[in-house]
DNA sequence: TTTTTAATGAGAATGAGTCTCAATAAGGAA
DNA sequence: TTCCTTATTGAGACTCATTCTCATTAAAAA
């Protein structure tokens, strides 16, 4: 709670910093990414504010998140299938994804012998390095023992 | 030249195995990714192709890149723009991609430390690991010094 | 309270990729 | 070689996430 309020307060100053209005819609869309730890999709969010009787559009929510993602509060993740996911970057650090092609089972890990082979590849080919994208595809515990019914999570 | 041939006649026995057709599409496809080196879109090779006065579609292209992907003579590739690339995985072992952003530069690399440690985090949450994506973004060096102009390569 | 102009919403537009289905053409049979 | 079956193709409709447009609405400065 406290650091949720936290988070809505600096996001307030940084739009005011950059001359940008604080509007009922903006601070909705927030709130909805700074209360859940899952990777939320655009529509996903847009149903959830929805539901609650927030009066939004979808071109806003995809505008909000742009923008939440330009002042570093929220991460745009792509799993390659054709729909960007969002986190909430303040409450968590770096991290990549382990993701189950059955169930769409999503794990998080970091692993600082291969972030360091990363800045070394780099270097080693000329690039200064500025992001990258990692993602295992696999099959995960309960679906390697049938105990799930496929159709439902990602198609990547 | 010599590969190329034996890969030709690969692919038309692997047709034959499946009870497909050998047909001139098929084939001037399959051509067309052998003879190059690059990572070539969909609508790159679609536009190659029609500039040779060979007849075919676009959805064929696609069909036909998908059914080279299936019997494993061609790797699929998301960068995360939006547009699938196609490359000769014949010829190449596995490998990733360094992708510079400003011009779109793409380099290849493989680190066995990296695809030891992908194997070891899948074991460790689980997961039996299956295929994976993994890109580094960043800028060349000919795009640091400021020798070439933006706007031409990904907006990854 | 008024004014200015950024933000919003509804729906049109975009664009890569997929699907449909009538027309075409492999390739086995005769 | 010709015929026949049926896989393949091509044109264009369609999908679906995301972006764009522009008239309307509403922050927030005056």
């Amino acid at each position: 709670m406290k650091i949720a309020d936290e988070h809505i307060t600096l996001f307030k100053s940084a739009l005011k910093q950059a001359s940008l209005r604080i509007t009922s819609q903006r601070m909705a869309i927030l709130e909805e990414i700074l209360h859940s730890d899952q990777h939320r999709e655009c529509d996903d969010i847009y149903s959830s504010l929805r539901a609650k009787h927030v009066s939004v559009s979808r071109a806003t929510v995809y505008r909000t998140l742009d923008l939440l993602e330009q002042v570093g509060f929220v991460r745009k993740m792509d799993i390659g299938d054709g729909r960007f996911r969002y986190e909430n970057k303040l409450k968590q650090p770096h991290h990549d994804h382990i993701i189950c092609l059955q169930c769409g089972k999503i794990v998080e890990f970091i692993d600082p012998h291969i972030e360091q082979r990363q800045a070394t590849i780099s270097k080693d080919h000329g690039f200064e390095l500025l992001r990258h994208n990692h993602q295992l595809f696999g099959l995960c515990e309960r679906c390697r023992d049938g105990e799930t019914v496929p159709s439902k999570g990602t198609d990547a």
